[in-house]
DNA sequence: GATCGTGATTAGATCGATCTAAATTTTACC
DNA sequence: GGTAAAATTTAGATCGATCTAATCACGATC
């Protein structure tokens, strides 16, 4: 541990603070630079001997290796980029865990940012991760992003793959859940429960996920005869209290709804505080579907009836898209588009009459 | 927009794609690299005119900043490593926004990582942000992490900020909440409701967190003159889950309490779900405070009582200190301690006799 | 002993922005 | 007009790992 064989280290000098590079590694195995580098990157070329002498001479000196360098000189990094819109979303959160881990196999490094939905920090960020010389990218793309963002990446011959949102008109490599059938299968079940007033609950209006859902909503409701009433379908914040709000104004409605299907969990959970804090019990007065099934959603008091779309297996997908179209970079597209599955729990119980 | 300077360019060679680089825009600009790399960095010693030129053709020739050679020559990289322990937490999720958002006034970047409380994936990850030659980092230690770990950062230079736990026996820039006197705030709180066997719920064992807030539930009750029943606290992993757990178990005791101090929000919400899973409602068969203040719990139903200490705050503070610290080195190490507030809402109600 | 093959190693150029130190132009003043 | 000071600009070296293409060592084969 405390062998000092370098005596003269003991400088009085305000020394410059010279790094351990490659080249010191190199000298004190007694090999040669490009060797110490084949070491680093476990090329199979090198002879054993040598490469347990060269790792020594790493721990001894304590080298750490400067990315900066090596994507300089390679033009690639062995980092991927993450951008999502809001990471204090635990859809977003789960779904940046998964993607991490999934990355780190294939040995990636994640640079992980959150545009906040806007588009101009989305634009610098998109540059900032360029300019790290990303191998690849995972967006999320923020309400309202413009075609000539992702045009931009393209013509950059930036791999990239599109997650849980797409822009209409694009055709490029996307993950995400198929929200039409989740909203589908919500609704039929709100139905088979007795509910014919069903509302759709908050989230974006500019956003695919959110227009999907909608759709399918339509789509259950005009199959069993009913008419969309566009009263019961409002937009809203993707917070708990864009949620809570939103249930509020339909609830004074002169035909209120007896059931929400809603944007997503954490819309759900503020539509059941706000049925709570007007005396409703959710699951009993009024039937709750949420959509993503996130960890909070089974522990809720009522547990969140809800369509789930399993932030780790998106996380997947889109992982092996990446790395696919990083490896074939002129292969078609892929569109993949995940079967959701309805969780039902207690938040949603039939209608009383 | 289409201009053809360059009619070589449709070149029907597979061509090696030549990145645009500073030395084009100067060559395009017509002025040296060095000046070009001058209005890069916004510098004031270039005349109006020429900077003008300068971006204009940076712009034209869609000109991408290449961090990787910058940070190699200047040996910093205008980037700042934050690495929590758990993004799906809430209350990292919001300090990591507020970290971002500081840092990126300050023109700083940030690689966001999460250790996931364990200590060979903190290792490397430190590593790799070595590698990425980051200016500073601000880090929330693992449970556990070793002396040794932070000797290795200082050993390195690298100017670092601990944030929300601290090391024992270590002297180094650290922000985080006065957990002692936060805890003290919340018994004597539950105390003066009438309560009398008061729980401490929640909480990994080795985090400094813990420690200090239990050290304060216990003054306040010695203060009062009870002892503290070790039977009435225990740790549990840092979810609703966990939460869920502890509480459940408290309830099964032969004298089981009439309030907890929770580890912090998130455990509280475990909490109060296992009260309602048992049929009892908290707030008023059972006081229970949170610790954080996170979104969410001024949402629950009911309302959390809390002690506050603002993430946004921790953010700005940590980030304000690691400034310093890079600009000066080798100034003292500061500790800032924050002092938390009493929230009170409705999830303490008084003793019911 | 010459030739080849294979496995292992390496010299030297290279990536693109920044730094240093010096050169050049412009302005200010007598 | 001449000189000093200030304001701009720049040539060329430099950061540290990786790439290319070549060399070296050594045993097998003829």
């Amino acid at each position: 541990m405390t062998h000092d064989e370098t005596p003269q280290e003991d400088a009085q000098t305000p020394e410059p603070i010279r790094r351990v590079t490659l080249s010191d590694v190199a000298a004190d195995a007694g090999v040669s630079r490009a060797t110490a580098s084949l070491v680093l990157r476990g090329s199979p070329l090198v002879a054993e001997h040598t490469r347990d002498l060269v790792r020594a001479s790493m721990h001894k000196l304590g080298y750490v290796y400067n990315r900066a360098a090596a994507s300089l000189r390679a033009q690639r990094s062995h980092a991927v980029g993450l951008a999502v819109t809001d990471i204090t979303n635990p859809f977003f959160a789960e779904l940046a865990v998964g993607i991490e881990s999934a990355l780190g196999e294939a040995d990636y490094v994640v640079l992980l940012t959150h545009t906040a939905e806007n588009l101009d920090k989305q634009d610098r960020l998109l540059a900032m991760m360029q300019g790290y010389q990303v191998d690849g990218l995972l967006l999320c793309p923020a309400r309202g992003t413009p075609l000539q963002t992702i045009e931009h990446l393209r013509q950059w011959k930036l791999p990239f793959v599109l997650i849980t949102r797409y822009l209409p008109g694009s055709d490029v490599d996307y993950v995400g859940a198929d929200n039409v059938a989740g909203a589908e299968m919500a609704v039929e079940h709100l139905l088979g429960l007795g509910h014919r007033r069903i509302a759709f609950l908050g989230g974006p209006s500019d956003s695919s996920a959110r227009h999907d859902r909608v759709t399918g909503y339509r789509k259950a409701l005009t199959q069993h005869g009913l008419t969309p009433d566009e009263a019961l379908s409002i937009t809203s914040p993707v917070t708990r209290e864009g949620g809570y709000a939103a249930l509020l104004g339909l609830l004074d409605l002169p035909d209120p709804p007896t059931a929400a299907l809603c944007y997503n969990d954490v819309v759900a959970f503020g539509g059941m505080l706000s049925l709570q804090a007007a005396g409703r019990a959710p699951g009993q007065d009024f039937a709750v579907v949420g959509f993503d099934n996130i960890a909070d959603s089974a522990l809720w008091q009522p547990a969140l009836t809800t369509v789930s779309i399993t932030p780790q297996q998106i996380a997947e997908e889109a992982v092996g898209l990446l790395l696919d179209r990083i490896a074939e970079p002129d292969a078609p597209p892929r569109q993949l588009i995940l079967a959701p599955e309805l969780v039902v729990r207690d938040s949603s119980g039939p209608l009383l009459t």
